[in-house]
RNA sequence: CGCGGGGUGGAGCAGUUGGUAGCUCGUCGGGCUCAUAACCCGAAGGUCGUAGGUUCAAGUCCUUCCCCCGCAACCA
């Protein structure tokens, strides 16, 4: 019999750092559904991998004075680690530097050049010359290069382009006819908004760097990133090479799991170059939230604020820190991510109330019955309630997962968990234990905990499978017993199952004591911040006093000021710098200063800056303004000294 | 007026079609002793961002304003 197929994927990671928090989120959902559809009797495929190509890893591998390959090689076993050390029972692992996918993407590329999906154009952009790399206006930093912050220029490259523009209306179709498309609904806007504003045409190929997929007819390109990467989910099927089998099984995905950052590519590029390639489309895209620190701030490599994985497990065990990431923050929504939150679910969750309970439960059949509870069984009203939340509980959890909510579905696990611990209060055993003649009636006490725990340790093996082989070892089950099956059906715990208390599940931990520790082992992301800030001084190349001389500084008074009305940041400054004509500024600081505050100061103005267009204002200049801390810019008055002063 | 999300007891969040404001953690009091000082019960604590309006009745509908956060867009 043909089994029901489930591909589920995680985005291929960009291997430029370590791999921390924020992927194993990801991919620890990724992995929990995989489990779920798998223990449901899905023949699922769970695929997971890397994204090695690129400027940016060229260049870091050179910073390091390795090639590209062995640069990432590093990286990558490093990811690969982590997931094993996780728990992830990926499927597969795919590297856009294995071969079958450089062939594959070569194959795609051509096919889409054939069908003029593709076509040979010209890229033009501001170019670095030392970086060797184009950037768009909005990414220079005061006009130069952002990475090295030297002179760019007007450049134009020969590239190949898709044909992007042409798909809006039929993305916004597929939008329409399939509403479930993009998950969670409200992301679904944003999409729609930055469709109906126009698509380009999409640059997929480079010369200006070689790490990457070379196009084969037309090797001094490499293909870029987004024909390179988002085919991933396909190749890694054999889509491009002989073997068509799994293809044909398994796609289209069932689901892509992506960052809220990158729904965009997943859900226009991807479909729109699947469209191209006139193949399915994937059923779903879900963009999960970001996990954010106590202040709010995103996690993120660049910042190098991160939680580093492998001690959190280290320290808590895998498990620990799996449940803290699927049950604390609802997926779909940001969530904070603070050492506190994390020990307190330990502790309350899974040390008080499942590790307890068992604890306390076979420890009691232990006592009273030597490990066995007795066939003879006294059945009392006060079970009935337990009875009914334990069988109905596989239906919740698959409602649950059905919606990929992982949180509600652990929350309906742990709402019988501490239902059984009320329930041992309300029966209290112990006391049973001191009558000879209630013995039968103790014997079903025991068995409702047994025989809930069973379904709760066979319910919870997707997002807890180290944890729950233990449970299930100290309550005697057997395979048979602990099968998905098995979890809809009271009474399958067989009479002469041998229970006995076992390993504390999971140790309490000392909340002070663990946060000073964890404290100190973990990066501060302000100090970091700071520190980077230093090295950006520090990394700032003497100048000669010819080319300081180049500036042209001036003393301007404000004469008029307003906010500019598309923009949040701006305010358009009307300056007279002495010369008779006004110069009007736009300046990035309406955050922290207001027109009234401006009006009448005399400010220093850079008047020699080429002009440019900033939200439909043209701008003749800067004024001067110093970064006075974190989140605060301060601008330099010259109140008092005549506009058109000189300043140097 | 670019689009969208959100502002609910100390913290983090739920609140469906308007009808006694809930959950988890924390705090305080009590119970129990099988258990990982765990478990169970109870209590305190909320002008549900602001100002109006609709209604017998509004966190829930309408309008004003304020503040956060995404996307887009410009910190020249």
């Amino acid at each position: 019999m043909e089994k029901k197929t489930f591909y589920i994927t995680t985005p291929i990671y960009y291997p430029s750092g370590k791999a921390h928090i924020g992927h194993s989120y990801c991919t620890v959902a990724s992995d929990a559904i995989a489990r779920y559809k798998r223990m449901q009797g899905y023949d699922v495929m769970f695929l997971t991998g890397t994204d090695e190509h690129g400027l940016k890893i060229e260049q870091k591998a050179q910073a390091e004075g390795v090639s590209p390959k062995e640069y990432v090689d590093k990286i990558v076993a490093d990811f690969q680690s982590l997931w094993k050390l996780l728990n992830i029972s990926n499927d597969r692992f795919i590297r856009t530097t294995d071969d079958y996918h450089i062939k594959g993407i070569q194959k795609i590329f051509r096919q889409l050049y054939d069908k003029g999906e593709i076509y040979k154009g010209k890229y033009e952009g501001w170019y670095c010359t030392p970086c060797e790399s184009f950037w768009t206006e909005t990414q220079l930093k005061d006009g130069k290069c952002p990475d090295c912050g030297r002179e760019v220029k007007w450049a134009e490259e020969e590239a190949y382009f898709f044909r992007l523009s042409q798909y809006g209306d039929k993305i916004l179709k597929l939008y329409e006819e399939h509403p479930e498309f993009i998950q969670p609904e409200s992301r679904k806007n944003e999409m729609i908004n930055f469709i109906k504003q126009g698509l380009d045409d999409l640059c997929v190929s480079r010369t200006s760097f070689t790490w990457g997929v070379p196009v084969d007819f037309d090797p001094k390109h490499v293909v870029y990133v987004w024909v390179d990467a988002l085919p991933n989910y396909i190749t890694a099927l054999g889509y491009g090479s002989d073997n068509l089998e799994d293809f044909h099984k398994y796609w289209p995905a069932d689901v892509h799991f992506v960052g809220k950052e990158i729904v965009r590519f997943h859900t226009i590029i991807w479909p729109a170059i699947l469209m191209a390639l006139d193949l399915p489309l994937p059923k779903q895209v879900y963009g999960h939230g970001w996990l954010l620190f106590g202040d709010g701030t995103k996690m993120s490599k660049s910042k190098g604020n991160v939680v580093d994985p492998n001690i959190l497990c280290e320290r808590y065990g895998v498990d620990a820190i799996r449940y803290f990431l699927l049950r604390e923050i609802p997926f779909g929504a940001d969530g904070l991510f603070t050492n506190e939150a994390l020990i307190s679910r330990i502790n309350s969750d899974l040390a008080n109330d499942l590790g307890n309970l068992l604890s306390r439960t076979t420890a009691m059949v232990q006592k009273y019955f030597g490990g066995v509870i007795p066939a003879e069984r006294e059945s009392d009203p006060l079970d009935e309630e337990v009875i009914a939340m334990a069988s109905s509980l596989r239906a919740k959890c698959d409602a649950a997962i059905d919606g990929y909510q992982f949180s509600a579905a652990l929350t309906e696990i742990w709402k019988l968990i501490a239902r059984c611990n009320k329930y041992i209060d309300e029966t209290m055993p112990w006391a049973l234990g001191k009558d000879e003649t209630k013995k039968a009636r103790l014997a079903a006490v025991m068995y409702t905990l047994c025989e809930s725990l069973r379904i709760v340790s066979i319910l919870l093996e997707p997002f807890m499978p180290s944890t729950t082989p233990r449970i299930q070892a100290q309550l005697g089950l057997t395979a048979e017993n602990a099968t998905y099956d098995s979890a809809s059906q009271w009474g399958r715990l067989p009479a002469d199952a041998v229970i006995q208390k076992g390993e504390t599940l999971f140790p309490r931990i000392d909340v002070d004591k663990e946060i000073e520790a964890l404290n100190a082992l973990i990066p501060n992301p302000m100090e970091q911040k700071a520190e980077k800030k230093e090295k950006a001084v520090e990394g700032v190349a003497m100048i000669s006093i010819d080319d300081f001389a180049k500036v042209e500084l001036k003393v301007a008074k404000v004469t008029a000021c307003e906010p500019i009305k598309r923009a949040k940041k701006l305010l358009k400054l009307t300056l007279d710098d002495g010369s008779g004509t006004p110069r009007t500024v736009a300046s990035g600081i309406a955050k922290w200063y207001k027109p009234e505050d401006l009006i009448g100061h005399s400010v220093v103005v850079v008047s020699n800056l080429k002009p440019a267009v900033l939200c439909g204002v043209e701008s003749q200049g800067m004024i001067l303004a110093a970064d006075a801390g974190e989140d605060d810019v301060k601008v330099l008055f010259a109140d008092g000294v005549p506009a058109g002063s000189k300043v140097r």
